[in-house]
DNA sequence: AAAGGCGCCGAAAAGGTTTTCTGAATGTAT
DNA sequence: ATACATTCAGAAAACCTTTTCGGCGCCTTT
């Protein structure tokens, strides 16, 4: 066990850069940071003492001279779950192409921490927030006021002068029919998850909407809320067979129930696509590709939303807010386990 | 669309706190600090003021005045993949339980991206820095000298004096074959993905070796390398059976692997965990616990392995560094798939 | 009563950068 | 030659906090 310190030399500051090029202070901010008044052959000289002395401007002085810090938060209520975490990196992305970083809270879900993270990053002069939520309810908005901007993401505020991105879950569940229908489907069940969940409920309204314009009804006359499992997706796609046969579409809450279908469909020997269309949800590749046969699925385009969200925050932080709950459309991607006609 | 900018009312600053209390910027800063050289009284003078102004200290200020800004970088190289969010998850807790704050950046494995996040990073005075690499394979340093800590999580730095912690493969490929045995299986094949993953040599290393102490050799005398899929696992173990029906235990890679192997297995009749028994890898819940039977896998214990990087950070920061590659154990965890005697 | 000690508070400097304003030097016009 | 405009460099303030050190007033001691 090493006790050093690796003699670390200092880090070079404008003092340094202005001595080395013999002039001042001012002028080597000036010349580093382009402003004029400085005679080219000055600048020059300056940027090379830069240059060599490897000199980065300390943040942190700027930061408190300007307002503003180049630098947000991103406060999320769970790693672990994994719709956050796409949503981040969307945002990453699209901060991390500017000058901004991102500062990454995780609250795990608990109202105090949510709040001891945020008088932190307040602490640390954030130039705005995203708050990313595990769920598509409406979360309460944040307890602290907050003196910049704030964008909910995924999960909305409840407060409608909030600024709030999230999926169009209505819209995808109108998706999914429409495309089951076009694969020539008519008796099509929808196997969901837990019932509590936003998310669900809308997927089903969109669902029973689409299928309402087309003079039809969903198999069983309803949604089959259960649980997010494989397992449900299995016991809930034998009991519908059983009941209905003449099912052969099935749309499904979430990928993992559809390879529960799958599963017990090709138990049951239903050919899919040949005679039943199957529709999942969330696109999530592990399951959708590794499916037999492959899964056609829904895509929220969490890491759109994501970089909407820091697109929003850029224009609050401009002074630019549009408040209210903006749905961002989702998408289908098509594979083997439903061919349109 | 609104473009007002909601006024907000520059947040207080020491000395409002100050002026409010009747004293100098000095005293308040002591009293607010808990240093002595303060009366009770006034410091609870003091105290009180902060509160009704909601003070809550620049940290800019602060970290400028003092070396240390408490903040440190997370450099992951892909957020996507699934070993990373917990190697993070784990740091970001230990972190967030003291007073440090956690800048995030992705490089998306690009090592030009990487450079500039750094420099970033530098330039915000970061206390340290953890690279997050997403295999185990050994990767090349960082390019730029960085003149504070790092430490290397989950994918160690080619160089020996670099801090470095990741999983102990190899232990866990012992793990796996010691499990089996214990199981009863003498006939055993590892099937594994990629072979070019040093992860996928080392666990074979490991369970080779185990067997050899037991005198016993893999099942077709060596590992089954093909690709962390499903499909593969499926195509593997039918072969497998096909050429070594003596097989009864099967050390999977993956936990896709492993379902690909649970699949075959069922579909050719065989009985698991009755006559044959089968250990996946990576401990994924999604995988694990809806798979038929529930999966055996090996946990890595990233979080941890996140937690530790973490406390190794801390620890370099107040200079004890402990140079070299440690390896943390992986953890077995039983379920359904394999049953012990 | 004078000297010393102690408790408490405030002035000031430092940390690194940006910006404004002043001033010097040079060039141009009368 | 004088008045004036133009160009460029530097001095200084500002951002906010922490820490050191000096000093003031009060109490104790002789």
């Amino acid at each position: 066990m090493t006790t050093s310190r690796g003699a670390s030399p200092r880090a070079a500051t404008l003092t340094d850069v202005a001595r080395l090029a013999g002039v001042s202070v001012a002028t080597a901010s000036k010349a580093i940071n382009g402003r004029d008044q400085v005679k080219a052959e000055t600048r020059l000289r300056v940027l090379e003492a830069a240059e060599r002395l490897a000199f980065a401007p300390n943040a942190l002085a700027r930061g408190l001279l300007r307002g503003r810090t180049g630098t947000v938060g991103l406060l999320t209520s769970d790693l672990e779950g994994r719709f956050g975490i796409p949503v981040l990196m969307g945002a990453e992305d699209a901060f991390g192409a500017g000058r901004v970083s991102v500062f990454l809270c995780d609250a795990r879900g608990d109202a105090i921490r949510e709040q001891h993270h945020v008088r932190a990053l307040l602490s640390r002069r954030i130039d705005g927030l995203i708050v990313v939520g595990a769920r598509t309810d409406p979360r309460p908005p944040l307890v602290s006021e907050v003196p910049v901007p704030v964008v909910y993401a995924y999960a909305p505020s409840e407060d409608p002068n909030d600024v709030s991105i999230t999926a169009d879950n209505i819209g995808a569940g109108r998706l999914a029919i429409t495309h089951l229908l076009a694969c020539g489907r008519r008796a099509i069940a929808h196997v969901s998850g837990d019932p509590s969940y936003q998310a669900a409920q809308d997927r089903a309204v969109g669902a029973t909407a689409a299928l309402a314009d087309a003079g039809l009804d969903l198999v069983g006359g309803q949604t089959y809320f259960g649980s997010w499992s494989e397992g449900w997706g299995r016991g809930a796609a034998r009991m519908i067979v059983e009941q209905h046969p003449e099912v052969n579409g099935f749309f499904c809450g979430s990928d993992q129930i559809a390879r529960g279908v799958l599963d017990a469909l090709r138990e049951l020997g239903r050919d899919v696509p040949g005679t039943t269309s199957v529709v999942g949800f969330d696109n999530w590749e592990v399951l959708t590709t590794n499916a037999r046969p492959q899964l056609t699925s829904i895509d929220m385009n969490l890491e759109r939303l994501g970089r909407v969200a820091a697109q929003r925050l850029f224009a609050a932080i401009d002074g630019t807010v549009r408040p209210g709950i903006e749905q961002l459309p989702c998408r289908l991607v098509t594979r083997e386990s439903s061919v349109p006609n």
